[in-house]
DNA sequence: TCTGGGGTCCTAGGACCC
DNA sequence: TCTGGGGTCCTAGGACCC
């Protein structure tokens, strides 16, 4: 905990679904869901108003539809278009302060001490939040997000999430017991489910009632990590420092199936496709690993994991994908899977053609690509669109995808400049439909 | 038509080594 | 011939976060 209120939190409002709002203008102030649209697919972020019927991160989407009234856009994700939106943000962080640390794509701490000679007075940081986040809503095209300054990481989180959305909320140095000690358990960082009820059952409810429990009392609840972390938590001693550039530990992809699957020879298909996807995220990371993990969930949601270590980094997607196969066969596809996961951990920065690479590794171009683990499968017609999507019309300009069907794509043309569009259905095998690139939402000049 | 996908950190047991 | 005690690596699982 510092003397000044340094540390800044900033989150911003509802992301994903304010960025579909901004370049979607008929979606403005109507509820919108943006997450899974599969039949076993779960809420990433509702807009405020789609919140107002109950919609929540993290719901099944079934559930969700079911909540929220006919008109609601239940929309599939555009990393893209969310990714540069915070890049946006993430440089306007970094002119308070070289040390930003992005939580996630819509998260960030920033350590203002560590800044050109900022006002940290409470009006001084106040000030600066204040034209922090008109910078950031005119940049982003209307982005809203919520800070907290504070003392400590702990404090500026707490802080950021009072007064969502668009919220400001400075934290006084001295303030903080005053503001802790009254707050549910739940809303301090580390305190999930299974803690709460662990609190629960020994009467804590708020963090006032955990300070009140001994340091011993809390290893035994909780173990020796998690239970001291808990007791300097409660007392707002918090020295986590703002740590840019995290290094990356693990690199995975996994999958949830529309349905169980079985037949081995579909299972390895998909094991050489998410092998491809991290041996190539790797490379582009210039990194490799030697501990390759299979992850599988089966039809009853059970979830195991089965890893194996090689002599070696890798970053190959043909070893990665060997290993998880044999990894398969050992563990079996009783019953039916509903998710497979191939992850490589055990990271090191690794030049290509070292030591241990052999002739056989080396690309051979005069051989036939291998089309398991490189091309894609040919995508059905109906498969082409998703809610959400944008693309371009040669007659009818630029749009994005409403819904789909029979044959048939629904598309409003429409931008983040414009007023809202025209709804056009066209057949889904329009050759003059293309996918199209995210819109730009600044004005040109 | 219950329950995503990408991560991090911690714990605990066994192997192995000195 | 009542068997210590660390330390590290590997594996598996669980809790948690966004």
């Amino acid at each position: 905990m510092r003397r000044e209120a340094s540390i800044l939190h900033l989150d911003l409002d509802a992301f994903f679904a304010a960025v579909e709002q901004r370049d979607k203008p008929s979606l403005r102030g109507r509820p919108v869901v943006v997450g899974g649209v599969g039949g076993r697919g779960v809420v990433a972020t509702a807009s405020y108003e789609a919140r107002a019927y109950g919609a929540r991160s993290a719901m099944s989407t079934a559930e969700a539809r079911r909540r929220c009234p006919a008109g609601t856009a239940f929309l599939g994700g555009r990393f893209a278009a969310y990714r540069r939106t915070s890049d946006v943000v993430m440089d306007l962080l970094r002119e308070l302060s070289p040390l930003v640390e992005p939580i996630s794509i819509d998260e960030a701490y920033v350590d203002l001490a560590a800044g050109p000679g900022h006002d940290l007075s409470i009006s001084g940081v106040t000030e600066l939040a204040e034209g922090l986040k008109g910078r950031i809503a005119s940049a982003t095209g209307g982005v809203t997000g919520s800070v907290g300054v504070g003392s400590s990481k702990l404090m500026a989180k707490i802080a950021s999430d009072l007064q969502k959305p668009d919220g400001l909320v400075v934290v006084p140095p001295g303030g903080e017991l005053d503001l802790l000690h009254p707050l549910p358990v739940t809303r301090l960082g580390g305190v999930g489910p299974a803690t709460a009820e662990r609190l629960h059952q020994v009467g804590v409810r708020t963090v006032g009632d955990l300070a009140a429990k001994s340091l011993p009392d809390l290893v035994a609840l909780a173990g020796r990590a998690h239970g001291a972390g808990l007791h300097a938590l409660a007392r707002a001693e918090d020295d986590r420092a703002v740590v840019p550039d995290r290094e990356v530990k693990s690199v995975s992809h996994e999958e949830t199936f529309e349905r169980d699957l079985t037949d081995l020879v579909v299972l390895n298909r998909e094991i050489d496709s998410m092998a491809a996807r991290v041996g190539a995220r790797l490379r582009t990371s210039a990194i490799s690993g030697r501990t390759v993990t299979l992850k599988l969930r089966r039809y009853d949601f059970t979830t195991i994991t089965r890893s194996q270590t090689l002599p070696q980094p890798t970053d190959d997607p043909r070893l990665i994908a060997a290993t998880a196969r044999r990894l398969l066969t050992e563990a079996g596809t009783g019953g039916g899977l509903r998710l497979l996961g191939v992850g490589v951990s055990g990271l090191s920065l690794y030049a290509q053609g070292d030591l241990f690479t052999t002739d056989d590794d080396e690309p051979d171009e005069t051989a036939a690509p291998e089309p398991e683990a490189t091309a894609e499968p040919p995508q059905p017609v109906e498969k082409r669109w998703w809610p959400g999507q944008d693309v371009r019309h040669e007659e009818h300009g630029p749009g994005w995808v409403w819904g789909r069907g029979l044959g048939r794509v629904t598309v409003r043309f429409e931008g983040p400049l414009t007023p809202p569009g025209p709804v056009r259905t066209l057949a889904a095998d329009d050759p003059a439909l293309q996918p199209g690139d995210p819109p730009d939402w600044r004005t040109p000049s």
